[in-house]
DNA sequence: CATGAATGAGTCTTCATTCAT
DNA sequence: CATGAATGAAGACTCATTCAT
């Protein structure tokens, strides 16, 4: 019987073998806050479950907080990912089209995993900003800045902050306090006719 | 969801002695949350800093989380009654002047202790919503309902979601993170601009 | 309409009041140890269930021991007496008859509380062998001595010794753990038939 | 009733080091049970005598009750082996002979650690009978069985109960309360010529 | 004498982190 | 680099007891 070629190699080059711990203890972090919440994510409990040994995970991680910090980038860059696709895909739309759409990947990135969203922004003591959540500012920025001629800016940052913030507060306590509002579009028109108003310029 | 712990005072202080240590325990903790978090806030250290002995403590307060309902609650009260006064006071006016008067009454609530109100919210393990937010949420439902002749209201529930959620997050946001929004009343304005447009009846 | 007369003196003379109180402190910590075991019996709490202030309990028992030492001693006084009563009955009666009334004395005795009988014995901290359990002893040595003329004793204390812990021990183990031997007096038998062969002398 | 807390150790140790802190924990609980009983038996100071964190010590055991079952079984599985010896040695030996070994090698099996097996019996919070009193049991049963020739049984499960609890009951208080009735093997021979009365077949 | 608020030493237990192997 | 045994500071909470009122 002929040895049977190995599909793996023996050893996987350095730098993936790392990848593949680092990964393995970021999805079992995330799997153990989206199931069981922060207060049991204990480091030992994510290295066994991450089928690594406690040794490892602090070999590849500082500390707790890292670890916290690394599964909520990897989470935003997904939802951020979404995001920045619409938004390059409607831009040639008019405002009220890519607004609609700039909605409807927002709803949709906040289902990726709403559990994991909300633990990670209600019980993991505080973290920075992440990156990723930067990356959404900037894209709505952007969003803002390439149709200045439909829209009222007086003050950028301040349109920003109302459109990101009305976005992220209204999807995410919806997603998770009150799906019923999804049913048929419902809140998506809404705040489509909401932020419309607010962003229109009046001719 | 049963609860398997209580969360409600264990004993009411009869005594004017009683009562004092209790308000001294929960303003220790109020300022410990503001000054350091939830993570230092140990049981211990607030009643070291109320000057009073761990035992009285739990005496008074089954256990940490009731410490912490009891904090919120007392918070969130002192911000309704601004609120509730405010939609009060308005109840004759008309939509446009009370809904600024609202969010105004909004802002001023934040900034009772704004720092409290974000540990409390993103930090503190995830409390019941209290009995005095849900009295918000009544008051603001009042306020719709008693002007449905001047506002369209085809859902109004969610139209409460939408007027609650953006209120909050906004106001929150700002005084924490952009308080030069508040300047000049900048961001009053521009909330008040956002949601009567939400909120008009077009003739 | 006339004025009830009291049933009650509306003071109790001292001595009686302190009684009751003793009383009602001996019978909370009974009913506690018998329901809930020596773990969750606090001295807080007996003196709630005795509708005492913890205050007035430690006027009448210096320290929770004594309480339990009270409890046990008026345990085993009742359960005394009944034996004193079977052995003074029987004074007359033949040595097969007294030590077959002797057992089921002590069966009866076992009976009263078998529950606060087993948490005294096995849970509360060791106490003293309580005056009343030596009154037992006596009783015992008596019915042995009284019938010398039947009895083979080489070793009083010997004799004594085996009796009272073969009962003590047969009657408390059968009546927790095995009622079903209880049943039809199987048990009863037995141990008469050990015990007088035991004690007989051959003639 | 089903148990809340589990009492199996944690992990099973694997390496010769993890066995050792295993045994040493175990020593020390015995010993500090042995000189000042249950009550200031603490994990903390149980860790401490065995020169272990305390850390280490519920990487082990996951609570306290989980120690006391193990040092339990410990401590009666080393009285199981003697008498266990002791009944297999004489198995071919007349009923009286086998008896009077068995008796003293009760007597011996109680001489181990009279004051732990009593700390053990009377102050440690019910502990289920442990597989080696189950063990006992079964020794008692078999010796019963085997000599059925000689021995009257009208209820087996009756005389197993009988034989047990006389002998552990008569042996222990005696080892605690009586070493004089040990001297010259007066109690042992007692205790034969009584449940030999018992036990034995009258032709 | 009664009351009950107050005390604080001490309990069990967890968990982020280190380091010898 | 991996392992996992070991660490120990720290946390929530209890309860016998005291003492000012």
């Amino acid at each position: 019987m002929p040895r049977k070629t190995r599909v793996t190699p023996r050893k996987l080059p350095k730098q993936d073998r790392s990848k593949m711990t680092v990964d393995a203890i970021l999805t079992a972090a995330a799997h153990i806050l989206t199931e069981d919440g922060y207060d049991t994510a204990s480091t030992n409990r994510i290295a066994e479950r991450a089928g690594v040994s406690i040794g490892s995970l602090y070999q590849y991680f500082p500390n707790k907080e890292a670890i916290m910090t690394a599964v909520k980038e990897r989470h935003v860059d997904e939802m951020a990912e979404i995001v920045e696709s619409t938004v390059n895909q409607t831009a040639q739309q008019p405002l009220k089209v890519a607004l609609h759409e700039l909605i409807k990947a927002c709803v949709a990135a906040h289902l990726i995993a709403p559990t994991l969203h909300q633990v990670l922004n209600e019980q993991v003591p505080r973290l920075n900003q992440s990156s990723a959540e930067a990356k959404i500012t900037l894209l709505l920025r952007e969003f803002l800045v390439q149709r200045h001629d439909q829209i009222q800016v007086q003050n950028l940052e301040l349109s920003v902050f109302i459109l990101e913030r009305t976005i992220e507060s209204l999807v995410h306590a919806a997603v998770i306090d009150h799906p019923e509002f999804l049913q048929e579009s419902q809140l998506e028109e809404e705040m489509t006719r909401v932020l419309l108003s607010f962003l229109s310029r009046q001719a």
